[in-house]
RNA sequence: GGGCAUGUAGCUCAGUUGGAUAGAGCAUCAGAUUCCGGUUCUGAGAGUCGGGGGUUCGAGUCCCUCCAUGCUCGCCA
């Protein structure tokens, strides 16, 4: 209902401007239209949208509320177009306006739903907005080389994979990159520590497993963090690297591709895209930062060290805090990768990627590094005019004791270890199932619906949180058939699927649409929404926003199902409901794709 | 100590530029089925929106203050 509700907001600004010329007039001088408030009615009561701003309007207008709205709503009445989409608007309440869009019209919308593919959600304007057409960077997952993906990287591949999914279909170009931790200080203890305990995986490829490699890095840590002569060896070793050293960058070479293939069989079982860029990627720019941050009089050197002071962010001793940029050893560290990567990411190719707006998907506790590097790069102003940046934080995943998830005995949890479990877990339940029920399904069925639904389960409770407060991880709820979870949301798929298996066809005809039940009206209405929330989501990145909607929707339409026949009404009600299923079927589909999300028809 | 975030029903959480009587799910209790998959649906109870002040026609939402929890505060990322 994008499209009607675009178009009653211009019609209501008319009647008000219509109302009260003056005061439109001074408003518009002023540079500041009147505004009539419109927005989706708070209850199905009140109608479709209801109309606030009579009563903000009261104060400058020096009239009543309900004065105001009688003015308004006179002129609406007056005013055929918008007769042809509303019934007559109603004043309620102390000064609210209430519109009905007349049933007429929901059936027109309903029809164009169903011939449209992308059910009504529009594709960016690029004519109307230059910005459109450039390009948006999601920078999202970002695991660490030489380190098993663990749930601390759950959250952040599944959320940004659903905003990079959302900005996509509306359009965008988007660029989904990998910025994985391959440089730094870690390395230099890595490969330091390797060059003692195994030589040998420093020049042959998968001489050790990645989960020795990952023991290895550990004991690097705790070398690095005991052994002062270890710390500075290491970062010697972290400087030949930046230096582009032969025998270093082999070996750096080996560990990164070993790594990278473990990634990869994580990102297929999600069904996550990724282009990988890792911080290595920026090395070549990271001078050029420095040159940048001195010629805009930003660098200060403190201790030896190269900073940018931040304003407004103070240390604990008052003072403001900095960011160093180059360390007292020459080497650079995570900020400066990162004032490159926004550098780069802003710049028109091909020294650069020439996009518009930066959203960075991690997790909240880097909200103070990323306010302080997005502070220093608008003051070396390298973000263009229109240009956007943001950091989409989220919360820590906890476990049922609400303390960060851990295993048993105390160790982070491997994601893969994560997902085995949800698989398991569902096929367990689906097993069950099958048995109380008489059912027998072949293995490739009881292995595929497990799968799916333990992946959508565990994609699902995550996304369906508001990402910035930690989120309790819990298996026993997102598996749950019951309640906000994704098996919910695929038993209505699999319901409509299984009218049509027993014979509904549902790309009936649908020339004349018809409905007489209040079950059907709800349904359509909410059908019709879609379009708006997807638009909302884009803006707000919140996914959560969406799988509040297809929560309701799957309510809404089981409720319809529970009440209203399908195959057995007669015609012309059968088809006329048919088309309904197919509809919410379809907004499922899409809706559940946006979010990453695989479905069913059986389960 | 400074900064940031969070605090809403027994539990897990929604709540869109400030809008009408604060909403879901789970759990609890009570109901519904000749039926397209009951993995469903209907209903009930349950709240000082952390406390206190303020702004205004109106505050869960904005401002101030206090309390609680979490994250963070110079050479890791």
């Amino acid at each position: 209902m994008l499209i009607l509700f675009n178009s009653l907001s211009i019609h209501i600004q008319n009647a008000l401007e219509k109302a009260f010329p003056e005061a439109a007039a001074q408003a518009h001088a002023s540079g500041k239209a009147l505004d009539p408030q419109l927005v989706p009615a708070s209850k199905p009561e009140f109608g479709d949208f209801q109309v606030n701003g009579a009563l903000k309007l009261a104060k400058p207008l020096k009239q009543s509320p309900r004065i105001i709205a009688l003015a308004i709503t006179d002129q609406l009445k007056a005013d055929q177009d918008f007769l042809n989409i509303c019934n007559p608007p109603e004043i309620a309440g102390p000064g609210f306006i209430n519109l009905k869009v007349k049933a007429e019209c929901l059936i027109a919308e309903i029809r164009n739903q169903l011939q449209d593919k992308r059910l009504g959600v529009p594709v960016i304007d690029s004519s109307n907005d230059q910005m459109a057409s450039s390009t948006v960077v999601v920078d999202f997952s970002s695991p660490n080389i030489a380190k098993e993906m663990h749930v601390g990287h759950l959250r952040s591949t599944i959320i940004g994979d659903s905003i990079a999914r959302i900005l996509e279909f509306r359009g965008h170009k988007v660029l989904r990159l990998n910025h994985v931790g391959d440089w730094g200080t870690q390395f230099g203890m890595l490969i330091s520590h390797l060059k003692t305990v195994a030589p040998e995986a420093l020049i042959t490829a998968d001489v050790i497993e990645l989960g020795d490699l990952v023991n290895f890095y550990k004991q690097a840590k705790q070398r690095f963090d005991e052994d002062i002569h270890f710390q500075t060896t290491s970062r010697e070793e972290v400087i030949k690297l930046q230096n582009g050293d032969s025998k270093t960058l082999k070996a750096w070479k080996l560990i990164c591709e070993q790594s990278r293939r473990e990634f990869q069989q994580i990102y297929n079982r999600l069904d996550v895209r990724l282009s990988e860029r890792g911080e290595s990627f920026y090395n070549p720019f990271l001078e050029q930062v420095i040159d940048d941050l001195n010629d805009s009089n930003l660098l200060v050197i403190d201790d030896g060290a190269k900073c940018v002071f931040l304003q407004g962010i103070n240390g604990k001793d008052g003072r403001p805090l900095p960011m160093i940029i180059q360390k007292q050893d020459g080497g650079f560290n995570y900020a400066t990768t990162d004032l490159a990567a926004i550098k780069y990411r802003f710049n028109t190719s091909p020294e650069g990627d020439g996009a518009h707006r930066l959203i960075y998907v991690t997790d909240a506790g880097q909200a103070n590094h990323f306010a302080g590097v997005f502070q220093i790069a608008k003051r070396a102003n390298w973000i263009p005019d229109g240009g956007r940046i943001e950091h989409v934080p989220f919360g820590l995943v906890q476990g049922s004791d609400g303390k960060k998830l851990k295993t048993r005995s105390g160790k982070t949890i491997r994601l893969r270890d994560l997902l085995d479990e949800a698989i398991d877990r569902s096929e367990a339940d689906l097993r069950r199932r099958l048995k109380e029920e008489d059912r027998t399904e072949n293995d490739d069925f009881i292995k595929h619906v497990a799968s799916t639904v333990g992946i959508a389960a565990v994609k699902y409770a995550d996304l369906s949180q508001n990402r910035i407060t930690n989120y309790q991880f819990s298996f026993d709820r997102m598996l749950s058939l019951q309640g906000n979870t994704a098996p919910y949301l695929l038993y209505a798929l699999v319901r409509i699927a299984g009218i049509a298996r027993k014979g509904g066809d549902l790309d009936t005809a649908t020339d004349n649409l018809i409905f007489k039940e209040g079950q059907e009206w709800s349904l359509i209405r909410t059908l019709l929404k879609f379009d708006e929330v997807v638009v909302e989501v884009e803006e707000e990145l919140l996914p959560n926003r969406l799988c509040t909607y297809l929560f309701e929707l799957s309510q809404i339409f089981n409720r319809f199902y529970d009440q209203v026949p399908v195959l057995k009404a007669n015609e012309p009600y059968r088809s006329c409901r048919l088309a309904l299923c197919r509809l919410t079927a379809n907004t499922l589909n899409l809706g559940m794709n946006l979010l990453g999300i695989p479905t069913l028809e059986r389960m």
